[in-house]
RNA sequence: GGCGGGGUACCGAAGCGGUCAAACGGGAUCGGCUGUAAACCGAUUGGCUCUGCCUUCGCAGGUUCGAAUCCUGCCCCCGCCA
């Protein structure tokens, strides 16, 4: 990357190119040049709640956005909420979250930590880990300390809360507080950056309060556009079932990348890679996309072997080259379908019935019908079952 | 503490004595179209030994020929007032 030696002005540009905001203006070339001109790198923080089990893409946004940083030498601070986590985030919510057990948390912190490795780098002297448990589980005292920095107002004016409020939806107590943790954070690592998706704009800004009656120098702030998940309207998530996980079979991320709306393409390599689609058509430029990633998680082989798995599947609609064996009894030689298909797919058998009746099960190249009980045994072994267009199983008697 | 509202299928939400396995929307699944895109169209969406049978409408009882719908008790949630 041919950044270095650029001026701090110039860097905080470039850093800002595909945020959506910089906050407050210039604050961020200045912490850039105070850190340069004291000859130390900038600490850039990053808080992530440990509350699904599992990093997406669309936390890799920020991440990217840290590498960055990382990248022109800079020091980021991941904290892992395991202790916020036992709160709750109300940003973008539109009603209370379930509280974790601690075992979960400490099982999600785990993976996510090990998974944002994919993308940041790890040595010590670009990267410290921390938990907020470490400083959050703190005197009474203390937090009343802490308390005494927002007004009630303060902390209700964000429009999440005011949405709730008006349509008479509860709003607990620890969802208020929470930003007052968060902040609290950027007092305890000596924050001088913060990132975070626009969601967070209310938390991030309400740490400069926080460290300023600490008597800190306040963090500049980056917030980085929400990542849209594969349906190409809700904000990626989990819970939504609309994310590509970092952890997902290279088929998966090929896939469903490639099922991702074109409208929504410009914006995924902004934000995942960094650049302007090529210029050549969608369907290309997705594809092309498709395979960047997957050698991102994995590597450019299993790009291609994602890339022909999808073309056999999906564009020749042929079976898999390996079709998971799913061996079956016949006792008296005969073999009741429904069943079959159920105990194959793990489907009750009133729905093994259904895809039936609707032509969505093949044997080979053969549409079977409902009309079709029972078959020998003989024609099943061996044979490819099929249901739909993506779920296979080759037959083998026991 | 007082008053009021509510708990229905994966989710949201109707139903308020029979014709209810339960409207409608979302989601999901199957099929069509296609670049597995989106959009769109059609079908399905409790289980089963499936022209019928069994189990569901917070939990437990009761009234009735018959209850998701009425009554009693219990559990949980929410708002308002104090």
């Amino acid at each position: 990357m041919a950044i270095h030696g650029r001026s701090p002005a110039e860097t905080a540009a470039w850093l800002a190119r595909n945020a959506v905001e910089s906050l407050p203006a210039g604050e961020l070339e200045r912490k850039l040049e105070a850190a340069s001109a004291a000859g130390r790198p900038l600490r850039v923080k990053l808080g992530i709640d440990p509350t699904a089990p599992d990093i997406h893409l669309g936390h890799t946004v920020v991440l990217n956005k840290l590498r960055e940083f990382q990248d022109l030498g800079h020091l980021v601070v991941l904290i892992i909420g395991d202790f916020t986590a036992r709160v709750g985030d109300p940003s973008g919510r539109s009603s209370t979250r379930p509280v974790l057990t601690a075992d979960e948390i400490e099982a999600n912190a785990r993976t996510f930590q090990e998974q944002a490795f994919t993308v940041l780098a790890r040595e010590p002297q670009r990267l410290e880990v921390r938990r907020n448990g470490e400083w959050l589980d703190m005197p009474m005292e203390r937090f009343l300390a802490l308390a005494g920095t927002a007004t009630v107002a303060q902390l209700l004016e964000r429009d999440d809360f005011a949405r709730r409020m008006e349509k008479g939806q509860p709003i607990s107590l620890l969802e208020v507080l929470y930003p007052l943790m968060q902040g609290y954070d950027s007092v305890a690592v000596a924050a001088d950056v913060e990132l975070g998706g626009t969601d967070q704009k209310f938390n991030l800004l309400l740490a400069r309060d926080v460290q300023r009656s600490h008597g800190q120098p306040e963090q500049a702030i980056l917030t980085m556009p929400i990542l849209v998940g594969t349906d190409g309207h809700e904000k990626m998530s989990k819970s939504l079932g609309n994310h590509i996980g970092v952890t997902d079979s290279p088929e998966d991320i090929y896939g469903k990348t490639l099922s991702v709306p074109d409208e929504c393409l410009a914006d995924y390599y902004s934000l995942l890679v960094g650049q302007e689609p090529p210029k050549v058509g969608p369907r290309d430029a997705k594809r092309a996309l498709a395979r960047t990633l997957v050698a991102r998680f994995y590597d450019a082989s299993a790009a291609q072997a994602a890339e022909r798995h999808f073309d056999r599947l999906f564009v020749e609609r042929k079976a898999p080259e390996d079709v998971p064996e799913a061996s079956f009894e016949a006792a008296e030689g005969e073999v009741h379908l429904p069943g079959l298909i159920a105990d194959v797919f793990g489907m009750s058998r009133s729905e093994a019935r259904r895809v039936l009746e609707q032509g969505g099960v093949r044997l080979g190249d053969e549409i079977l019908s409902t009309a079709e009980q029972d078959l020998a045994a003989e024609r099943l072994d061996g044979q490819v079952l099929r249901v739909g267009k993506r779920r296979f199983a080759r037959l083998k008697r026991i």
